[in-house]
DNA sequence: CCGAATAAGTAGCGACGCTATGTATGGAGG
DNA sequence: CCTCCATACATAGCGTCGCTACTTATTCGG
């Protein structure tokens, strides 16, 4: 997948993984990959700045713990976290219906992939 | 619609408005702005870079003319063009699969909008 | 005559996903 | 034992590109 077709749609992505139970940073990354079939594999240099910023502004929030000598940042949402998950599936819901129109193009969970 | 949601969706939506004819630029503007019911209205400084962009990319080719005095710049598909825009498509389709399936979300064209 | 619509353009900003690199630990294999 | 890989987190700096703000022209309606 292109690189910067994620571009604002990233953050929305952590919050579905974060929504079915706390998860360290590492881990939302292998999640991300079996979800996505593979198709959204993130370098950490993505995934931990983009956490920092969903930290900073309220969405989730971390704590950290040692396991098996490692130390991990594990994350869960907010209430705030969990509102905008649900604004953001909305408005993805819009932006695909309308750019879908632009394109002139079916869904692509329909029959594809 | 949010601002960056549209990085790297733009030039696609951009071919496929042009797919039907030759347009001008302030023209293609209209075009989106109908063609999505309202909800993507372009700043011209947003769409004519991106038509350089296209153009020097060899994806559409562009000419001068006058029109009632005014000088306008109408572009067409090039065959790299056409060929980019049914790519972008099929990308297009592969992205909201594997973004909806992460989300969790079911499509947008199904009931909502 | 003046302002809105038509038509095109550029300069500069900011957001953010990326590459590249650095740190540190635990476990498996030679 | 020592090296390599997986685990785990982090930051610096780059590049892209849609955005704001502004400029230049012309035509037309009031």
């Amino acid at each position: 997948m292109k690189a910067d077709v994620l571009k604002g749609h990233l953050e929305g992505m952590l919050l579905a993984v974060l929504e079915t139970g706390e998860q360290h940073g590492y881990a939302i990354v292998e999640e991300l990959k079996s979800r996505s079939g593979g198709h959204i594999a993130l370098p950490t240099g993505t995934v931990y700045p983009a956490l920092h910023r969903l930290e900073t502004a309220g969405l989730i929030a971390g704590r950290w713990s040692v396991h098996g000598g490692r130390r991990r940042r594990s994350y869960e949402l907010t209430r705030a976290g969990r509102r905008s998950l649900s604004e953001q599936r909305a408005s993805w819901r819009e932006f695909t219906s309308v750019v879908s129109g632009v394109l002139g193009v079916e869904p692509g969970w329909a029959g594809t992939s």
